[in-house]
DNA sequence: TATTTATTGTCAAGTCATTTAACATTATCT
DNA sequence: AGATAATGTTAAATGACTTGACAATAAATA
């Protein structure tokens, strides 16, 4: 193909065999050797040496297998001594915050729940909480750490750094997330959406290493979607690209929280399932969820829970779930033809319950030429996919932003 | 944004800033200055000159005389004497085919109509013979034409320069289209999908200008796609990206060609369009038009001639198909966020007519984040949009293949 | 076990795109 | 007409990468 050169590159890009290198180290599970980069990147070996003893004074990569001064194929690695990130993912309901080496490796984890519609100021405030139990119990001091990745569950406003009217996040709008979190830490902080961060994540350490083109369909209480296209996040024109919550999938169906009529998210969301789960139960279906004994409000974790126990009305609800999702993944394959569809968020953990009629239904319409290539699979990171991506964002930042 | 580089970039880029220049210069109306250029890459005012210098001695580039502002601003264009390039759009019933010089003026073109389900061997005859009308129309030998870009209806595997089986080219399967045209022609050929021309042609030359996220709809006798996206044409994983002909609109709906039920291209597709209005006239609907007096098939353009005329039944009908297309899209937009739709083909000729119930159902079915700053147009270079963007590519494969 | 061979990595000198820093040219304002 | 600001040019310096010769190792061969 004739690659077209964008008249307004955003940012000029200045070694970038190196910025290429360093990610390839990063990436290529089992590390890469000199070769393997000068081939991959067209340069000599030469070229190579020298940009590798470069890293390796600055301490950004180091040699596998021992230290072979001189050998034959010497596997190159990130040092994860280089540094310390944190990767928090705040969804609707939840915040998960990680702490990981640069190599991606997580050294300490914590998971809190909250609502994101109380606002900002609480919902930081609880980030602020859990960054300090995560490092307590990893016994690391904050000065330690040198970079932090967010994800929230909206359009994201990249420049500036703030979620630029979101559907879900009441109070948010505009609020300066990034510079704030910037100014309270002294750390660079990157700010990204949560399901875009699930499809990074999965890219750089999980079911999507290798492909070029993949969607990440996070199902959680409600249903967002990211892309990697080309090798690069897709965001869209204005930010808000992967919205395929709300696609129409029933012209007859229920009035959406966005406004429409039928969206996939009002209608195979986990709190579609709920609902739908309540509804059925109270219209006198059989089930093994009764729920004047749950202690707490029915949630899609009950139902799915009550579906691997064998209980029909959930399985048939998380069935018809699956088949609705697959009807709107199927309008992504065609649009889209990725390479791979992962499915991850909380509803995800329902597993083939929910894939294989979500594969029936993009067999059933999408173009074969398509659709065959295709692989839908469940994230391999799991509830963690957003929080890892917001690790290789947060090392990213230092890695690429001061080269010499 | 941190950009992330890709472990396996397909072509190692040599001299990035002369390449990105050069589209620079090609694509930014009313010509770039040097200044402009230096800001916009980020290098220096004299890396700039000594760059041009070698253009402008190259006889690629050229200084233009108009020059206005508060200083000596020099404006750059391309030479258009640089050389001549044949774009050739061979579509499902027709061949169109441009000679134009390295600005993308058009010097002559010529159409014809084919039925592409001949197979390669006569329809590649028909080219030849086009081509060579339209040479001499323009009274030039073919050995002053340096390059070739070929469109055509179908999924590309573009190393390979063929289609990959293609819905609707039966007998061009896997047939060596590039290297066949290369061999007789001598010239280096490039081979594309019919749709992403169209979405390149406009966004070099029409309505998707600086918009770095567009698709570009191909409503002609059947419905397909081209998408631009981050700057770069986007074609999936095998190809196929863009397929918004085979979308399921009506899960009742007919039989498509696809084998699937519903498409929206076997509801709104042009072929469509004319057998709706046929079955609707035999049912005894009013029209002006009168089956038994056309001399030929009807088609949909008797079907658009007849809504301007004020035709009622015409009028439903284009509008059924808009509404229809417009729900497709609404699931386009809402997945890609784009920033302009470009609604070319055939039946784009009917306008308002088409898109008005169209960005109707997009309205009624997106977010309103993401359709509110959303385009819908038709098509600013028409009928001529792939042949643009199949000289658009052809330039591309002389101007940035071999630097020196 | 020793020797050969292919592969991988390194070194030093050279090349070339780009920067630095001083200078030249032009349009507009005063 | 002269001042000013913006834009473009030049020559020397910088540094990423190449060239071409050499070194070090694993595996193959003797």
């Amino acid at each position: 193909m004739i690659p077209i050169y964008l008249p307004n590159p955003s940012i000029s890009i200045k070694n970038i065999n190196k910025h290429t290198i360093i990610d390839m180290i990063r990436f290529i599970p089992g590390g890469v050797s000199r070769i393997e980069l000068s081939q991959a990147l067209g340069i000599t070996r030469a070229g190579v040496t020298t940009i590798i003893n470069d890293l390796l004074a600055g301490g950004v990569v180091r040699e596998m297998n021992g230290s072979h001064g001189r050998s034959r194929r010497v596997a190159l690695e990130i040092n994860p001594q280089m540094g310390l990130a944190l990767g928090i993912d705040i969804g609707a309901t939840h915040i998960s915050t990680y702490l990981a080496d640069f190599s991606g490796r997580v050294i300490q984890e914590s998971e809190m729940r909250i609502h994101i519609d109380q606002g900002p100021l609480p919902v930081l405030a609880a980030v602020d909480e859990q960054i300090h139990h995560v490092l307590d119990l990893a016994g690391v001091p904050l000065s330690r750490v040198s970079t932090m990745g967010i994800g929230v569950p909206g359009p994201i406003n990249i420049d500036a750094g703030m979620v630029d009217t979101p559907p879900i996040m009441p109070g948010w709008n505009r609020y300066p997330i990034r510079d704030e979190l910037q100014a309270r830490y002294g750390i660079p902080v990157t700010l990204n959406n949560d399901a875009e961060l699930g499809a990074l994540g999965e890219w750089a350490y999980g079911a999507g290493r290798r492909h070029d083109n993949l969607a990440f369909v996070k199902v959680g209480s409600g249903i967002g979607a990211g892309l990697l296209l080309n090798g690069q996040i897709y965001r869209g024109s204005t930010g808000s690209a992967g919205e395929i919550g709300h696609i129409t999938i029933d012209d007859n169906g229920p009035r959406c929280t966005c406004g429409n009529i039928g969206c996939l998210e009002s209608l195979a969301g986990g709190i579609a399932i709920a609902q739908t789960m309540k509804k059925e139960i109270r219209r006198g279906q059989k089930s093994i969820l009764d729920l004047n004994a749950l202690t707490e409000d029915l949630s899609y974790e009950h139902v799915i829970d009550a579906a691997f126990k064998g209980d029909l009305l959930a399985q048939n609800i998380i069935n018809d779930a699956g088949y609705r999702l697959g009807t709107a993944v199927a309008s992504l394959v065609n649009l889209f033809n990725p390479g791979i569809v992962i499915v991850g968020g909380g509803v995800s953990v329902a597993g083939d319950i929910l894939l294989e009629p979500m594969r029936k239904a993009v067999r059933d319409r999408s173009l074969a030429a398509t659709s065959s290539p295709l692989t839908i699979m469940t994230s391999v990171l799991g509830k963690r996919a957003p929080g890892m991506g917001a690790v290789v964002q947060a090392v990213s930042q230092v890695l690429h932003r001061q080269l010499a």
